[in-house]
DNA sequence: GAGTGGTCTAGACCACTAG
DNA sequence: TAGTGGTCTAGACCACTCA
């Protein structure tokens, strides 16, 4: 009936890091103290806590300690971003934010955002080696982000994810896709009328809320994305 | 330096299961046998098998035993086919076969199957709600796959994997898959010219060895690819 | 009821990091 | 050298399946 201590265990670590009891980056109690405090012997908060390392909520590191795990652009790019060149290489893309507005949200916003009323919608292009290869539009919805802004117009080596965790404590750890190919979209000239690949996504938190929504449009002829399925 | 002791444990039961020691569906030895077979505590070979059962290499049973994995339809079509309706639905697709012939490699397919020199090439469609939605080319390794045959011309609800470890002994494990935005294949009438999701796929077994490479086009406006990231 | 895998514990020892 | 996480073991007990 109840769920095994192990997973419960998790279960209450993975609350109390979603509510911020440690900082992104600050060490955990050591293993003894943490059982102790929690009253589960070693054996089984290893295995709690293993569970958090795959699911890449907390870094170990021997002799060091445990740590909340922290976006970084390497991570959000390395996890999140699965596009390559042509040739198997990863870019790192630069980007340009070519619109920011707050508005109601359409009806596969709010389907998406699971009930939102209003959005804060971004439009940015991203260039890869630079030039323009990806035009994305972005939904967060707005009371998630009260006060979120970016510059307009300006070239930026930015990730989202990494603004997301250090400004509102919004830290995205899983993301559906959906891909298919799509006509250009309007706003993308430098598509010139290829068809593109069309990535929607769905971003969600440590506890499965829905943080963001995004369409991206990616230029097939510069870009691939690869997965693996295991 | 030398790998802890869960991990060669880990390998010498995969080694095992490759080399067929025991076939697909039959049940391995309880796990105090094995660990007094292997010559490690219960606790390292359960280590051991809990990660062969996230890999899906075994099924554990409470109550009953631990049995090597089979592929099932079910199973080929969960984890390596992830398509679905645009409505979020995922379709069961039957295939019918347009042609298998045997012939030399092309550079593409000596790449991907690692220095294959002659393949069995495979052209097929495959039906949704029964029409056809998906052109698909096949490679397989020549050497690998002694004798393999398909009925051509006939509607089959198949799946390859099956075949190909009921029949070669070869378990499918992992993929990998690369998408791009394409024009119509040629011979896919049905497409009439709309854009389509092509997929490139690399499958390897157990081991890590490629074991077929194909290519699918996708009419997207019938059928989107679905993928979690996390 | 016999036999299987699943959970949980306690503790010894090792490997690594940092002051 | 003190303190951390990593490995490995032994054993008690529970939950489930099936004859």
């Amino acid at each position: 009936m109840t769920a095994p201590l192990y997973a419960r265990t998790e279960a209450a670590l993975r609350d109390r890091l979603a509510a911020g009891a440690w900082k992104p980056g600050a060490a955990l109690p050591t293993e003894t103290t943490l059982a102790a405090e929690l009253g589960v012997s070693q054996g089984t908060l290893r295995r709690a806590l293993a569970a958090l390392e795959r699911a890449r909520l907390i870094e170990r590191r021997q002799g060091v300690g445990t740590f909340v795990a922290e976006a970084t652009s390497e991570r959000a790019l390395f996890h999140f971003f699965r596009v390559e060149r042509p040739d198997g290489t990863r870019p790192v893309p630069t980007s340009r934010v070519l619109a920011l507005r707050r508005r109601a949200a359409t009806g596969e916003e709010r389907a998406a955002l699971e009930g939102t009323d209003r959005v804060i919608a971004i439009e940015r292009e991203r260039l890869v080696d630079g030039r323009p290869a990806i035009l994305e539009r972005v939904a967060l919805p707005e009371a998630l982000f009260p006060g979120f802004a970016l510059p307009v117009g300006v070239e930026l080596r930015d990730e989202l994810y990494v603004l997301y965790q250090r400004g509102f404590g919004l830290t995205v750890a899983r993301a559906e896709e959906v891909l298919t190919a799509a006509p250009p979209p309007r706003g993308a000239g430098w598509l010139k009328g290829a068809p593109a690949l069309a990535i929607s996504r769905v971003a969600r938190d440590v506890q499965g809320r829905a943080v963001e929504w995004r369409r991206s449009w990616l230029d097939t002829r510069r870009l691939r994305y690869r997965v693996t399925l295991d």
